[in-house]
DNA sequence: AAGCGGATCGTCT
DNA sequence: GACGATCCGCTTG
């Protein structure tokens, strides 16, 4: 049932050099995949936020590297995972040349491979509360920031990957991040238009 | 249907 | 010592 993994077909570090916001327009669509050493589980994302380093006052990097967010200042393309609300975890990927932390955060993805094991993760069955939302996806997919934080997620021998199946994102709309009270307006929230899957957020 | 608050702890001041 | 890039359940209308 669980499709192939097809290895090697990881996105290259080249795809994350980019600006945070242009990498997260082009990652719409693409798959997150986690192989794992039973099920594999599957998800294409269909929610993205754009933060913008040092220059941007609602990013973790925003005053400075520290031990936390070390990773965002390394290498494009690897997992920045942090903890917050005591609780949660939430998973992003490293943008931009090194030395420069830009990311992109994971929001919402539309489970196709490995539900069981994502229900099972979760506690929950609804296929529509499995991955919709940023500490939802990561409790689906098992990310945390010990087993995860700053891994690289182009190799091809990483247990978690963005891979392309080919699949072209259609429209996209643009809003305001969630949850976020600096630069509260800066439109920089990605979502593939109409999918049931993004995240319901409350206020 | 929507709004509110509790859970829970690593990280930085 | 305060505060989250959240989620869930309980309350109220």
């Amino acid at each position: 049932m669980a499709r192939a993994l097809a290895p090697g077909t990881a996105l290259a570090r080249d795809f994350f050099l980019d600006a945070p916001d242009l990498v997260a327009r082009k990652m719409l669509g693409k798959l997150l995949v986690r192989a794992g050493s039973g099920e594999a589980r599957v998800g294409r994302i269909v929610e993205l936020e754009a933060y913008f380093g040092e220059a941007d006052a609602a990013a973790h990097a925003f005053a400075g590297k520290t031990k936390r967010n070390a990773v965002l200042f390394g290498p494009p393309g690897h997992a920045y995972v942090y903890f917050v609300y005591g609780m949660h975890y939430c998973l992003n990927v490293s943008c931009e040349r090194e030395g420069r932390a830009g990311c992109v955060l994971f929001r919402a993805l539309e489970p196709l491979d490995g539900l069981e094991a994502m229900a099972r993760a979760r506690g929950v069955a609804t296929p529509l509360a499995l991955t919709s939302g940023p500490g939802r996806l990561c409790q689906a997919f098992g990310i945390t920031r010990a087993a995860d934080n700053g891994t690289d997620l182009t190799a091809p021998e990483s247990d978690l990957q963005i891979q392309d199946d080919g699949f072209k994102a259609g429209e996209i709309l643009v809003t305001p991040r969630i949850g976020i009270s600096k630069e509260a307006n800066r439109p920089a929230r990605f979502v593939l238009a109409g999918n049931p899957f993004v995240s319901k957020y409350k206020g």
